[in-house]
RNA sequence: GGGGUGGUAGCUCAGUUGGUCAGAGCCCCGGACUCAUAAUCCGGUCGUCGUCGGUUCGAGCCCGACCCACCCUACCA
C-alpha cells in the first residue's frame, strides 16, 4: 500500500526558524498523525535547503565555510525546533547530503540526455536575496538605484552562460493538468493565481550558475552549479529514492511513497511548487504530486512575518510559556488554513484560558474528581440512557465524522471546531444533570453512575480525536481515563472509529492526574 | 494596466446552491450552581454585513461601478 506522503518545504538555513516555519511543520505533523491514526502508512518529510549564494555569503560574513555554517544551524536550530513543537517526522533531508546530491545529478543528466536542457546566455539583474534573476519591470527605485522589490536592496547585473530548462514547453500541459485536477492546487485562491500565471505563458528557466560554487556540480560541466531552486525542489523525490535502479531499496521506497499526497508550502513559494516543479517531473516522466497546498502568512501587528526582515518570533518564545500542545492548538484552531492570520500574545492567552484550561482541561478535572468522589475512582457500568445522554452519544458520533472529513481536507480549524462543540456540550451536560445533587440520595446512585459514564466515554472520544493535535495532553488524559489497559495505546486508536459509543469499559480506573492545561500567570 | 483575495458586532472571525443570515467565541454587565483549574451554566448590551446602483416577491450571499488593504503579473522606460 502506498504511504500517505506529506512534505514541508525544506527550510533555508540562512537564519533560525521562526513561528512561520513552525506553523507549516505543525500543520504537516497534525495531518500526518491524523492519517497514521486512520491506520494508513505515512511518510512525513521535512528538511533543510543549504545551497545557494545567500547561504554562501552569510557563511562568509561569519567567517566560516558554507558547510560549517549549515551544519551549525541545522544542529543548533532546525533539528531542535522539531522537538520543541513535538513534530514526529519520518525523515529529515539536507540538500548537502550525498543521497540528495547524487540523485539530483542523475536526474539532471537524464533531462539533458533527453533534450530538455540546452546551453544559453543570460544577462540580467540579479537579486542575491531572492537567489534569482529579476525582470526589469519588477525592480523598484531606491535612491536612484534599481532594487529588488522584496528585499529593497540593489540588484546586481549578472551575465552568465547557463544551462536552461525548457520550462516554456510545459505551459499547455500544466494548464490541462490543473483543469483536470482542480484539487491539485489548493486553496481555490492559490489555484486561480497559478492558472492566471500559466495562461500568460512561461519562459525557459536558467537552472545553473557559474558565478559562485556553493551548490551541486552540473555533472557534464564542473564550472557550473545547479540553481538552488532546481536543487531544492528535487528533495521531495530524492529523499525517497528517485530514479534508483529497479530492485534496490531506494526504488522500493519510491514505489511505496511517490507521488507526494500533499506538498505544504507558504503562499510565497507557490509558483515554484505548482509550475516549475511539476514541469520538471513531466519532463522526466515522473508522476506529479497530488496536491500543493499553499497556506497563508502569520501576521504580527498586521505585518507579514519574514525571514528576510527580522520580525520573526522563535517558537520557543511561545512554547516555553504555553507548551507545545497549546502552540499546535492555537495556530491551527484560530487561523483558517490557507488564509492569512493574525497572531497576538493576548489572543493566544485568551484562547488558551477559555478553550483549553477552562474548557477541556476543567472538564477532565471535574470528571475525574466526581468519579473519585462518587464511585471510588472506578468507572461503573451505565444504566438506562435518557434523552440528555443520547444527545451526547449522538454528538460524539457526529463530531467524529465531521472532524475526519475536515481534517483530511486540511480544514484544521473546522475539525477542531467540531470537537470543541462536543466539549462545550459535555460541560453543559454536566451542569444540567447535576450529578452532585442526584448523589445526595442513595437511590440516585445508578443515575450518577450513568452520568459519569457518559462524561468519561465522551472524554475518551475527545482524547482520540485530539491526539494528533495535542499528543502530550491527550496522553495524560488517556492515562487518567485508565483507557490503555483495555483499549491499548492512544496512538493506535482509529480516528474513524472514535465516534463509536461504549468503548471505555466499566471497571476502568479513573485517576485525577496532572492538570491538563494549567492556568498561566499573566505574562507581558 | 490586467488578475486574485479580503473589507460582517470593541477584538478575532463563521456565514453552503439567495428566503429566521444578521451569527459564534472573546470582552463587559447581571443571575444560577458548587463536581471542577475562582472553573461551569443561564440571560443581557453592541452591527445601516466597505460605498452607490441593479436583478428579484426577497441579497453579506447574484450583477455593475467605485473606495480601501494585501498579493500575483505586464507594458513603458
Amino acid at each position: 500500500m502506498k504511504a500517505f506522503y506529506l512534505t514541508t518545504p525544506i527550510y533555508y538555513v540562512n537564519d533560525a526558524p521562526h513561528i512561520g516555519h513552525a506553523y507549516t511543520t505543525t500543520a504537516g505533523d497534525v495531518l500526518t498523525r491524523w492519517h497514521r491514526q486512520r491506520g494508513e502508512a505515512v511518510w512525513f518529510l521535512t528538511g533543510t535547503d543549504e545551497h545557494g549564494q545567500k547561504v554562501m555569503r552569510t557563511a562568509e560574513a561569519n567567517g566560516v565555510e558554507p558547510q560549517v555554517w549549515a551544519d551549525k544551524l541545522v544542529e543548533s536550530a532546525w533539528l531542535p525546533v522539531l522537538d520543541t513543537i513535538d513534530a514526529r517526522n519520518d525523515d529529515f533531508i539536507r540538500t548537502t547530503q550525498p543521497r540528495h546530491m547524487e540523485r539530483v545529478q542523475r536526474f539532471l543528466q537524464r533531462l539533458k540526455d533527453a533534450g530538455h536542457i540546452y546551453e544559453g546566455n543570460y544577462v540580467g539583474p540579479y537579486c542575491v536575496g531572492c537567489e534569482e534573476f529579476k525582470l526589469e519591470g519588477d525592480l523598484i527605485e531606491v535612491d536612484g538605484a534599481k532594487c529588488c522589490p522584496i528585499h529593497g536592496r540593489p540588484v546586481e547585473s549578472v551575465e552568465e552562460t547557463n544551462y536552461f530548462f525548457r520550462l516554456s514547453a510545459y505551459g499547455e500541459a500544466l494548464i490541462k493538468h490543473y483543469q483536470e485536477h482542480p484539487e491539485a492546487v489548493r486553496p481555490q485562491s492559490a489555484y486561480n493565481e497559478v492558472m492566471s500565471f500559466l495562461k500568460q505563458g512561461l519562459n525557459d528557466l536558467s537552472i545553473s550558475r557559474s558565478s559562485f560554487d556553493w551548490g551541486i556540480e552540473v555533472p557534464w560541466d564542473p564550472s557550473q552549479v545547479v540553481y538552488v531552486w532546481f536543487d531544492a525542489l528535487l528533495n521531495y523525490a530524492t529523499a525517497v529514492g528517485l530514479d534508483d535502479p529497479a530492485g534496490s531499496e531506494g526504488a522500493e521506497k519510491f514505489a511505496a511513497t511517490w507521488p507526494a499526497d500533499v506538498h505544504l508550502v507558504g503562499k510565497d513559494i507557490l509558483r515554484f511548487h505548482a509550475v516549475i516543479w511539476p514541469a520538471m517531473l513531466m519532463a522526466a516522466g515522473v508522476d506529479l504530486p497530488k496536491c500543493v497546498f499553499a497556506h497563508g502568512w502569520l501576521l504580527v501587528g498586521g505585518e507579514k512575518m519574514s525571514k528576510s526582515k527580522l520580525t520573526g518570533i522563535a517558537p520557543a518564545q511561545i512554547i516555553d510559556h504555553f507548551g507545545s500542545d497549546a502552540f499546535r492548538y492555537y495556530f491551527l484552531r484560530a487561523i483558517q488554513f490557507g488564509a492569512d492570520g493574525s497572531f497576538s500574545w493576548e489572543d493566544m492567552s485568551a484562547r488558551y484560558t477559555a478553550e483549553l484550561a477552562n474548557g477541556l482541561g476543567n472538564l477532565a478535572s471535574r470528571a475525574a474528581a466526581m468519579v473519585g468522589k462518587y464511585s471510588g475512582g472506578v468507572l461503573q457500568a451505565r444504566h438506562d440512557y435518557t434523552e440528555a445522554d443520547q444527545v451526547i452519544i449522538n454528538k460524539l458520533s457526529e463530531v467524529a465524522a465531521v472532524a475526519d472529513e475536515r481534517v483530511t481536507e486540511l480544514d484544521f480549524a473546522g475539525g477542531i471546531g467540531a470537537v470543541k462543540e462536543l466539549i462545550d456540550a459535555v460541560n453543559l451536560y454536566v451542569t444540567e444533570q447535576e450529578p452532585w445533587k442526584v448523589a445526595k440520595d442513595q437511590a440516585g446512585m445508578p443515575r450518577v453512575e450513568t452520568i459519569l459514564y457518559v462524561i468519561c466515554e465522551a472524554l475518551r472520544g475527545i482524547a482520540v480525536l485530539y491526539n494528533p493535535l495535542m499528543p502530550k495532553a491527550m496522553a495524560e488524559l488517556w492515562r487518567q481515563l485508565g483507557a490503555e489497559a483495555v483499549l491499548g495505546a492512544l496512538d493506535a486508536q482509529d480516528v474513524r472509529n472514535a465516534g463509536t459509543w461504549g468503548q471505555l469499559p466499566a471497571g476502568s480506573v479513573i485517576t485525577k492526574g496532572a492538570v491538563l492545561f494549567p492556568r498561566l500567570e499573566e505574562a507581558e
